[in-house]
DNA sequence: AGCTTCCGCTTGCAATTGTTAGCAGCTTGC
DNA sequence: GCAAGCTGCTAACAATTGCAAGCGGAAGCT
């Protein structure tokens, strides 16, 4: 239910500006992603939930140490989150996912045979039926 | 006479590590390189002098919008300095295969889902399994 | 000698961050 | 019903950032 009430906390705090909150948006965007609740990705972060609360709706600015134990706890490169966050200007190359995966510590030779499999057989297929549909 | 300050400094904050300053020495050093004094570093960043002499020498942990206006004013990355700050060492997880299929344009937002799942299962459930058959 | 201007640093002080404690709502089980 | 368990949010507080003002020293200029 809960759903407009950002704009009275940016009111409150006197926080002028409520056009782009793209870091907090972003990182809500991810937490849910990945089904996190609030507390627990703020847990897994070690910052207060009130404080991931606040970021995410954009009333407070987190300093780069708080981003980075945010990129850690969500799996995503700092370097994103950072970009997401307007504080470096160019966006890091993105990594082709054959590459991520082939160099992926976390998987197994054989396990990354499976993930490319589905990975191909998805383009594939996605290709036939965009050319298809558009 | 003035001798040793910097002992003092540390003293004074707490600060009990006075080995890796990287940041504070790194930015001192890309200063000097450029031939500017603090002071005019300093605006040119958009920073006070005393909160740059404070950060250059360690007793200050500065923002990433701190740090974004001194990597501009300095005209190195930002990636460079942050990476020296220490707030870009990649986690030891596995951010750059999430972050490649999140960021693929070949993957309908479904199949994403799909291949994110498959590889979250395998990483996390992965390891125990593929002890036993290998 | 003065006087000016730069250098880096120290000292308080305002504004901000980040925390602990607690609130209301919404499920799930007794 | 109504406890226990989540969810996210608010309020008051401690800690930190970041700044304006001012210090002593060095170099130049009249």
């Amino acid at each position: 239910m809960s759903k407009s009430k950002q704009q009275e906390a940016d009111a409150a705090t006197g926080l002028s500006e409520e056009s782009d909150n793209e870091v907090g948006d972003f990182i809500r965007e991810q937490r849910e992603r990945a089904n996190l609740s609030l507390r627990r990705l703020a847990e897994r972060a070690g910052v207060s939930n009130p404080y991931l609360s606040q970021i995410e709706r954009g009333i407070r600015n987190p300093s780069a140490e708080i981003l980075k134990r945010l990129s850690r706890a969500l799996e995503i490169s700092a370097e994103t989150l950072y970009t997401r966050a307007g504080l470096i200007e160019d966006g890091p190359a993105a990594p082709t996912v054959v590459e991520a995966i082939e160099s992926d510590r976390n998987l197994t030779p054989r396990q990354k045979q499976v993930v490319l499999d589905l990975y191909r057989a998805l383009v594939e297929a996605g290709a036939a039926a965009d050319e298809a549909s558009e």
